[in-house]
DNA sequence: AATGAATGAGCGTTCATTCAT
DNA sequence: TATGAATGAACGCTCATTCAT
């Protein structure tokens, strides 16, 4: 038993920690949890390519065995921890959706995104491994469609108020955004220095200026 | 492409070929050429994790050693490669500039980027590793920095002539769009079926919208 | 010698011998001795050099990964190796030391180490190889200190008996006796047909013969 | 032609050098000099294993064909550059043949071994390699036998002379001292720092006292 | 005489995976 | 539930050697 921590220790019904005797239940989603935080830790810093099993289970504070004995094989393993990405990512939209303007909302997911060190890494290391593993590029490509139609119904609400352009259709508008998100997220590990706070939010207040209203008479594009 | 056979192939005593040894004709910067073609093409079906030495010289109708003689690492002949890629984009853009309108050039680039179906796969894998190879980053770096230079002046140039909004800085709008771009490059491989061509002419119409000129009064954004 | 057949074999539907997976019975330290023994037998016969880990593994009846396994490399493997040929030879010198006069104590050493006919050459190679190895090296030097220190003790209790002769201080006289084994050493795989029995006992008998007693006056030498 | 050097310039029979024309005379050994001299270089600071024929190549000057234009194969260089070590070991011996007394022959002799760096670390890889190579043993056999006799003889002379011990056969004593040199060699590149000149000093004198006239009866050893 | 392109075997090493325990 | 021994294929790379030029 290799660590004496918080493992194998739950508060059920009030405030102090148990010790669990016997064999723990409901043990087996934790586990597995535990081991795609290591995953996430190790991808963040090594890249998809260096992230060996091994890696992992080591900084788990597991065996190698460990691993393969809560996830099938190194694909199923990088799904579920898509999978986990991604209901987080859900988790934080849904917590700041309802803020007021475009640029209040933008601000709270840029805090909550950049807060995390290892999202845009993580994030830019499953887009280029999706490329090589169909299954991964499924669940890529299901999420992101659903983003895009959250930011879609987002833009298109703000349209509606007249707080956004509405000359350019919300979806595209939305795939445009996602698109430069995803671009920002790939080269930032490239060139770290060229994303200074500083310029982050000049390019922040750019894309504002870019979807705000236009003053003159609608022209529809993308039809 | 210097050869079109590639290969020092003679028949000696009768119909059989027999791959020569000692010094063939031919130069040493066409070899070069026809195994950095052939990278290429590995790297783009197969990835960059995927490509090993073996599988390039094979591809090229070699045996590993001729790649390790002609690079002197696999490191060495991804920058070889990368720094190939960016010439041709460069001999690209020179010869597509002058274009008269935005929305002309933009077609023009569309064109020849994805007339090659190795142009965004290769692409996206390059961005990827980069994070891995500071020397690749470095390259990657410096040519994207001259692009966005390239865009900007283009941009600035439109924006003089009043045929772009010119609310937000052409440096800051280069950026937008090239982000874009990459956005869109890293997600193709992962949902080619979402890139129709019918959705690529509405995404490329809605960049022009986007950038097209505001009537209203001038709002600087980012400073 | 925990196990005499060393590899785990089963015969599970008929006759057929099965190399087996999973975890085996039997220690760790048990399979590293094993395989040290068997990269002792490689190196022995066909040199340092010649001693690829796959070589290894055959020999001990395992596939080269098993040798990555218990030896995070080549190196540390040649290191454990070091240590355990100097830890028999602690043992030996041990075992031996207390015997009456020098020549009977020289004799027992020869006949324990000339006994394993592995012992010169594997020594000797681990010597050549030392020059290239740092790690190694260090591990020699540290031996050889050891050896020379006891030696010097043995010698400088029989001069104080006045067995042998003492206007040579003992740590010199260690250092030159050491020496000469060592040139032996390298030399008797080179030429073997020179170290006849016979030949061998007259070095011998020489080396007494030049550290016997000077009846004359005393000379320092050495300072 | 990579070089503007003296390369191709012989001075025949005046004082001047005269550029060559046409093909080049005698040039054939002095190549395969300059080759070997190289090789040497490397073997001292790499070793024997490390000495590819690449970097023999490189460090003259020419490419890796010219290597196996002059030498048949690796064997045969580290043959011919052997016997030219040992060649050259020859007249530095008959250069300082005659000198008086045992002691300044010793101090003759190292001073102008310890005068080439590069002479003891060649020699052990030599030594070393000369077990995997029977040519090589062969061509070390038989000029180690000579000199063994040359010291024998040297020393025989001596003894005749009352200058050193007669109470053991000079041919043995030869090997021991010859034994001795060795054991030096293949210990000095891996503890060098305890070569210092001082203890170099001391052991030198410890021999010289080893070999010195004992006072008493004559006891002959070793028959 | 000398080059240098190309081979192909072998090296140390990494790794996902299997599986008896 | 979890281990960890062991596999075997593949990788990047080095190298002596061959040989048309």
């Amino acid at each position: 038993m290799p660590r004496s921590n918080g493992r194998h220790l739950t508060s059920r019904s009030g405030d102090e920690e148990v010790a669990q005797r016997g064999r723990p239940t409901g043990n087996h989603e934790a586990k597995r949890a535990e081991l795609l935080k290591a995953a996430t830790s190790v991808i963040a810093q090594e890249g998809y390519a260096n992230a060996s099993l091994r890696k992992v289970a080591k900084r788990a504070g597991y065996t190698t065995g460990a691993v393969t004995y809560y996830f099938a094989n190194k694909e199923e393993m990088v799904i579920a921890l898509a999978e986990s990405r991604f209901d987080n990512y859900d988790a934080m939209l849904e917590a700041i959706q309802g803020e007021g303007d475009i640029k209040t909302l933008v601000n709270s997911w840029l805090k909550t995104t950049v807060g995390d060190p290892e999202f845009w890494p993580v994030m830019s290391e499953l887009l280029a491994h999706g490329r090589h593993d169909p299954a991964l590029a499924r669940v890529i490509a299901e999420r992101y469609a659903r983003y895009r139609d959250i930011y879609a119904s987002i833009l298109a609400a703000a349209q509606a108020q007249g707080t956004i352009r509405d000359d350019i259709p919300a979806d595209l508008l939305a795939d445009q955004l996602s698109a430069m998100g995803d671009g920002w997220t790939m080269m930032s590990p490239i060139e770290p220095e060229r994303f200074t706070p500083q310029r982050v939010r000049e390019l922040v207040d750019a894309v504002i200026a870019l979807i705000a209203p236009v003053s003159g008479g609608r022209r529809e594009a993308g039809s």
